[in-house]
DNA sequence: TAAAAATACTCCATAGGTATTTTAT
DNA sequence: ATAAAATACCTATGGAGTATTTTTA
């Protein structure tokens, strides 16, 4: 039987590492930019486009820049970033009167039964 | 100087299993459906309630409903994973035709340089 | 020839599996 | 008593690092 072997979906992280890429132009760069090595950088933006089967940079002795495909990847990953960062907010939000609402008279281990 | 150590940042496969605990209301059923053994499931979404500080689902003896925090975040993921699925048909879309047209006359190798 | 990216490894963190225990109806 | 989730433990995959080579303006 064959699993997977080529199911290795798309990650928040590979978008975020990218959408640096594309917006720096450059792998060193973005590479500094997130505070990683650059070839796990080249290496996870790789495996995107194997996973896109699409080539997302046009690579150069100068950087990096986008294809068209890649310009549509990174309209939707900023998209998706930003909903990422909007559901951490408003849950961030959430936790304080949540949190501070149920912890009337009742011990922190009972919190959210 | 401190690194991470606490940035098990949001992830999409967590996510997903979240949405199916939620929508199965069960851990158990859940696991069957994603082909997931139960125990991976619960730490995976253990995890994530860590991550973001709130209990997402209330376990019982006969399964898991979502807290009210857990509905939040399960509109966002539903929105999240549905932008994602997009972005993947948009690229799927765009593949034929953007290779088709570079192809033409272009050796394979040359694609999309 | 001087930058930038890719390749070749090595290591370690962690996702996932099996077996078992704990919890709640 | 029984079904569901949690815990304990183990293994293996793959993400990230360093060193080096290849590429291209």
């Amino acid at each position: 039987m064959f699993v997977s072997l080529f199911k290795r979906p798309m990650d928040l992280k590979q978008l975020e590492y990218f959408v640096r890429v594309a917006e720096l132009g450059s792998f060193t760069r973005a590479a500094l930019a997130l505070d990683i090595a650059q070839p796990a950088l080249s290496r996870q933006v790789r495996l995107l486009e194997v996973e896109l089967r699409q080539n997302l940079l046009i690579r150069n002795g100068r950087g990096a820049v986008p294809t068209e495909a890649g310009q549509l990847l990174l309209a939707h990953a900023r998209g998706i970033l930003h909903q990422v960062a909007r559901a951490r907010e408003e849950l961030g939000r959430v936790r304080g009167a949540l949190d501070g609402r149920v912890a009337i008279g009742l011990p922190p281990a009972w919190r959210g039964r």
